[in-house]
RNA sequence: GCCGCCGUGGCUCAGCUGGUAGAGCGGGUGACUCGUAAUCACCAGGUCCCGGGUUCAAAUCCCGGCGGCGGCUCCA
């Protein structure tokens, strides 16, 4: 809504000729004297809280000014994104009752051509212009009717007892501990930077881009190549695991009335697009576009469970600025995004099994160990009560405590689902792989499947994160590097994520063909090796590929001229205090990463492999 | 969104109660041709986050904004 206030010494208008939108009215005009003239647009989205709002500030000029009545006068010309004129009648109306509590007002009439003489009085406030808007951060109905569930909280223990949270015994369970601590309190004091954070732009992966939103970070050549990998490994399995990967919009019609009450059930905020006629929402997930492609396919029994699957570049969540750090927590970010068909919740449950035990393989294969991890499963009573065994299996998968938090009711639209959380450095825990089943969508969403006789069925859906956000994992990795640091250890990345896996330093200029040679076979072998060939120390370049994270280091000089072997510092078998170094020969140092990248995506060095080539980036 | 702290060369930071900018790293040039965590010398880099205000004078004080961090709220 936008008003022009003016505090005039007389305001006359006049009615001229209708227009299509008019409202009934049979004066011909009005004059007011010593009037507080509100000149009025209605948009689009205005509401009767908008219409307060205005009128609170309407009130509040008029006092300040001192006038001795207001004018409320419908005047389309203040925007460009009109509200349809019912809406704008009910609300000038609405806006009229409110205001006459206080004050003596005269409502103009809407969609008339009017003329108007009016005389303003010139003083510092007697002209003045507000744009009142609606609460801009719409809580969704899940997120209040979750504040009024209420939730119970347990230990599954690893011989499958329900304890109550308070009374399980945590000795031996840091992280856990650390953990349920997490999730129960909502005290947080840490004063502390997160150390990813640091490492993030350290190592030149990753940085804030202030030019952008906040939490919409960019990345460097290293940071791509590692988010590339990811990407590609995960999106590898879940396919290996038989899902078919397809490619779905990133904004949709807000207006659209099935994605519209998914949105009311789901609990985050979105970014609004402004189109042309229709308002538009940037996707939080892949959920909109793959269940309006399996509401339009006709899906017989035999292809179930019918698995889909895309990388969603990017998901969008407006989360609030105080929330959003590093790469743990954005508001654009990369999230695998598997959903599967079932025909009951037997299949359901057979499915969740399984892609549990995928979710474990993802991470173990990304470096993200169970000890790194807690579990929690989030489920309401009725469902919980009804599959005690089914959910006491979970425990024979990892055999570790799990966190059971049951609802008394169901107010998001699944009844079970668990999730992977990584504990961090600073003791925060956020959530990697999660999968839940949905008890709504599809029959939401007009989504069926033909059953052996012919007739139509209601499926269920799983949603399956199976390494949770992409950056997300990045952040695990950095965060256990950081750990590792403080217990006196070398940090590193995987091998197969690492952006150089071998640098070689040749000792002096002679020593360069020779290293480049070496550079070139190690290359063709699909390693990702560069070459120091910086007029430095062989000391300072030691100390820069150390700093790197570099996993192998080769020296080059008269004594491997001679023998034809590599003298390497391997990083993993090397402490601060004494570097362990092994010889080798080219092949078997080909071999070796070969070994410890097996099954993993490969991608060339993202950089020119003569270091003296390189800019740097920050 | 609210509260608090912070924002100075590419990076990390110093600059007291106002007098108009400094170091280390990095970069360039030169010397050294070097064996496992920083070789030496010289040189070039600054709208002191942005916009207002106070003042003879603002990086420094005040107000507003933007961004970062932490807390609250919240958290696929």
């Amino acid at each position: 809504m936008k008003l022009l206030l003016i505090h005039a010494d007389k305001m006359k208008y006049e009615v001229k000729k209708k227009t299509k939108v008019a409202e009934d009215f049979d004066g011909k005009g009005y004059e007011m004297n010593e009037v507080l003239v509100a000149f009025v647009s209605v948009e689009k989205g205005d509401n009767e809280e908008v219409a307060e709002k205005a009128v609170e500030e309407i009130l509040d000029v008029a006092k300040k000014v001192k006038a001795e009545r207001i004018m409320l006068y419908p005047y389309a010309h203040l925007s460009s994104n009109l509200s349809d004129p019912e809406t704008a009648v009910r609300l000038l109306k609405y806006m009229e009752n409110l205001i006459k509590e206080e004050y003596e007002v005269h409502r103009a009439p809407f969609g008339y051509y009017k003329s108007f003489e009016i005389s303003c009085k010139g003083h510092p406030l007697s002209e003045l212009s507000r744009e009142i808007r609606g609460e801009e951060e719409e809580v969704t109905k899940a997120l209040k009717d979750e504040e009024k569930a209420v939730s119970y909280w347990y230990i599954l223990t690893e011989d499958k007892k329900l304890v109550e949270v308070d009374k399980f015994d945590f000795t031996n369970y840091e992280n856990l501990r650390k953990f349920v601590k997490y999730e129960m309190e909502k005290r947080r004091a840490v004063d502390k930077i997160p150390p990813h954070v640091e490492l993030m732009k350290r190592l030149e992966l990753a940085d804030y881009e202030e030019a952008s939103d906040s939490g919409h970070l960019k990345y460097y050549p290293k940071g791509r190549l590692i988010k590339s990998l990811i990407e590609s490994f995960v999106t590898e399995k879940c396919i290996e695991f038989g899902a078919m990967e397809v490619e779905t919009p990133i904004m949709y019609d807000r207006a659209h009335p099935t994605l519209r009450k998914y949105l009311e059930r789901f609990p985050a905020r979105q970014y609004i697009i402004k189109g042309d006629k229709r308002d538009f929402f940037l996707r939080f997930a892949a959920c909109f576009g793959q269940f309006l492609i399996a509401a339009n396919g006709v899906i017989p029994y035999r292809a179930l469970p019918l698995r889909m699957y895309e990388l969603t570049r990017y998901s969008f969540r407006k989360e609030q600025r105080g929330e959003l750090v590093g790469l743990r927590r954005l508001r654009a970010f990369t999230m695998p995004d598997m959903h599967t068909i079932v025909k009951d919740m037997e299949e359901a449950k057979r499915e969740f099994f399984e892609q549990y035990k995928l979710s474990v393989e993802v991470l173990k294969e990304l470096g993200i160990y169970p000890e790194d991890y807690e579990v929690a499963i989030r489920v309401t009573k009725d469902f919980f009560e009804e599959n005690k065994d089914f959910i006491y299996s979970l425990v024979d998968i990892l055999k570790k405590p799990i966190l059971i938090e049951m609802w008394d009711r169901r107010f998001f639209y699944f009844v079970l689902k668990f999730e992977f959380n990584f504990v961090d450095a600073l003791d925060k825990a956020s959530a990697l792989s999660t999968v839940q089943i949905d008890v709504e969508n599809a029959e939401r969403y007009g989504i069926h499947y033909y059953d052996e006789k012919g007739e139509k069925k209601t499926p269920l859906i799983l949603h399956c994160s199976a390494s949770g956000a992409v950056e997300r994992v990045m952040y695990a990795l950095l965060e256990k590097a950081h750990m590792e640091i403080e217990k006196g250890k070398l940090p590193m990345l995987p091998v197969w994520l690492s952006p150089t896996q071998v640098r070689v330093i040749p000792v002096s200029e002679r020593h360069l063909d020779k290293a480049l040679e070496i550079a070139e076979v190690l290359k063709r072998n699909r390693v990702r090796v560069d070459v120091d060939d910086r007029e430095e120390t062989v000391s300072k370049k030691i100390r820069d590929a150390s700093t790197e994270w570099i996993p192998y280091i080769a020296v080059i000089g008269d004594k491997e001229l001679e023998s034809g072997k590599l003298t390497v510092t391997v990083r993993s078998e090397s402490t601060l205090k004494e570097q362990k170094r092994v010889e080798m020969s080219v092949e078997e140092l080909v071999e070796r990463i070969r070994k410890e990248c097996e099954g993993k995506p490969f991608k060339p060095l993202p950089l020119p492999m003569l270091l003296s080539k390189r800019p740097s980036f920050r």
